[in-house]
DNA sequence: GTACATTTGTGCGTATGTATG
DNA sequence: TCATACATACGCACAAATGTA
């Protein structure tokens, strides 16, 4: 599969859509880096501008991280730790707000996972490391 | 407060950090359009990239809405139904694949929650819509 | 410690396409 | 029809971070 310039789907798209096929058959693992930006505008022969649209989609929804000087990299699945719901507890997802990101240092395209419990207090976690769980009835 | 071309940090950020705040500050409440494009690039002397950056990443925060040709939007607060977590069952938070946000219709910046029953099953539902419950014991 | 190549970040200019009103 | 506004895409340049020789 190749990049089609006059497509009506746009060409950083079809980038993304490519790199995030060859992410999970496993030709980029998880921790190995993509092809550099020169790399991929050479072998596709599209416009950086492209490239980077399409790393940055890919950022967004939590698939890769981006260092400056060095490149990017397909994430770890996360490992997460339990957290157990409480009775008369609530929990909600949502995008971090900038001053969340960082003071828990979250990447892109990583949600936040909001609990409250019965007495109004609330709790705010990271949502790559938590799973939240209600126990079975013993 | 406004833009500092020679500060380190970057001017859509400046300029990201500027708008949040006029958000938050009821400057521009939910359902309110934010200046166009090029009335910000006039208004900050910053370039359309710089502009269409900042915007960008507060979509990505879930605070705006653009449409093409009409302008970006600030949201609004989502209604949420409430689905209860069952007894055995857990939860994570996590942004969308892309085959999901098409499906599911899901804006950029909303990430989805993931509901695993007592017997492996899942569910995933819109992170804006939803916030699980566990009830108080009765 | 220094120098260098590599890589991503930021910014500007330009052009064309497409949706809205 | 027309102006406005956002989307995509290319080119170029320089800054800043990284890793290595």
């Amino acid at each position: 599969m190749t990049i089609d310039p006059r497509s009506h789907t746009p060409v950083y798209v079809q980038l993304a859509d490519l790199l995030r096929q060859r992410i999970k058959s496993g030709d980029f693992p998880p921790g190995s880096a993509l092809p550099s930006e020169a790399r991929l505008t050479q072998e596709y022969g599209i416009g950086r501008e492209a490239v980077r649209m399409s790393i940055s989609l890919l950022r967004t929804e939590g698939l890769v991280n981006t260092v400056r000087g060095h490149g990017s990299h397909v994430r770890d699945a996360p490992e997460r730790r339990q957290i157990e719901l409480l009775a008369g507890g609530s929990v909600i997802a949502r995008m971090p707000t900038s001053a969340e990101r960082r003071t828990m240092q979250l990447n892109e395209g990583v949600p936040v996972i909001e609990v409250h419990d019965a007495h109004g207090a609330v709790e705010v976690f990271p949502g790559d490391e938590v799973e939240l769980t209600r126990p079975e009835q013993d």
